[in-house]
DNA sequence: CTCCAGGTGCTTG
DNA sequence: CAAGCACATGGA
């Protein structure tokens, strides 16, 4: 599949997505139940496992913007879990806790001839002591909450949407605020102008002269960077944690 | 040993 | 509202 001005290994890397494994010259991408390959050869992207209707869902092709950073639509459930675990937490620790959940609640599969684990299904992630197990710590009661709330319904509402309802939505989830909250609109539910400000993205916004709080800085955003803030988001983040 | 990490919840003023 | 702190865990 022909991709220009794409980076493969800064979309997949840059913090947005956590269920990967580098893999040859690769990666191996979980995602939901999909477990596939992927690898960028100059302007080539090549898949395993996996179809080019699925492959173009996930990088967002549909989305005509042209730039390394990529944002990732990920699976809303598995999305919801990873931005659970990510407060006050690192990306390799973040990587950690999804790979223990999957091991103790996913489904084991056998692909190019190693083992993974999917991501466990909605109401699968059920004991309070194997989620702690799983070293997430204080979060962990807050992933046994989410896994009550989230099923059928409640995902299919949130996917239908507006960027505004679904972060009311998101937010009675324990655990998830206004910043998760974005987090998972925008890598998951095709909320382009979801502007996540964490404390990088947040002294970017100093720098740019902006004041108030969370919403006010989020509306000052998007009215400047327009529908696909988000995506200006990534390439700001990634380009501060260069 | 102390500090802090892609925050959130709870308690106070 | 906004400020201040606790919260598990692991790396610097």
């Amino acid at each position: 599949m022909l991709i220009r001005n794409f980076s493969l290994k800064a979309t997949i890397e840059c913090g947005q997505f956590f269920n990967y494994k580098p893999f040859e010259k690769g990666y191996i991408v979980i995602n939901g139940q999909d477990v596939f390959y992927v690898e960028q050869r100059d302007n080539e992207l090549i898949y395993e496992g996996t179809t080019k209707e699925k492959i173009e869902d996930f990088f967002q092709l549909n989305v005509k913007v042209s730039q390394p950073v990529r944002v990732i639509k990920q699976d809303p459930w598995q999305c919801i879990v990873s931005y659970i675990c990510s407060s006050a937490s690192n990306v390799k620790k973040i990587q950690k806790n999804i790979f223990l959940l999957s091991e103790f609640f996913g489904k084991k599969v056998k692909f190019k001839g190693k083992t993974f684990y999917t991501f466990p299904k909605i109401s699968k992630i059920n004991n309070l002591e194997k989620i702690t197990q799983a070293k997430t710590g204080y979060r962990a009661k807050y992933i046994l909450a989410a896994n009550k709330i989230v099923n059928n319904a409640f995902l299919k509402s949130l996917k239908q949407s507006t960027y505004q309802e679904a972060k009311n939505q998101l937010i009675q989830i324990p655990g998830i605020a206004d910043k998760v909250s974005d987090c998972i609109c925008l890598f998951s539910l095709e909320h382009h102008q979801a502007f996540p400000l964490d404390v990088w993205i947040k002294r970017h916004t100093e720098e740019m002269g902006w004041q108030g709080n969370y919403k006010q800085l989020s509306q000052k955003a998007i009215e400047h960077y327009g529908p696909f803030a988000g995506w200006t988001q990534q390439e700001i983040y990634h380009k501060i944690r260069l």
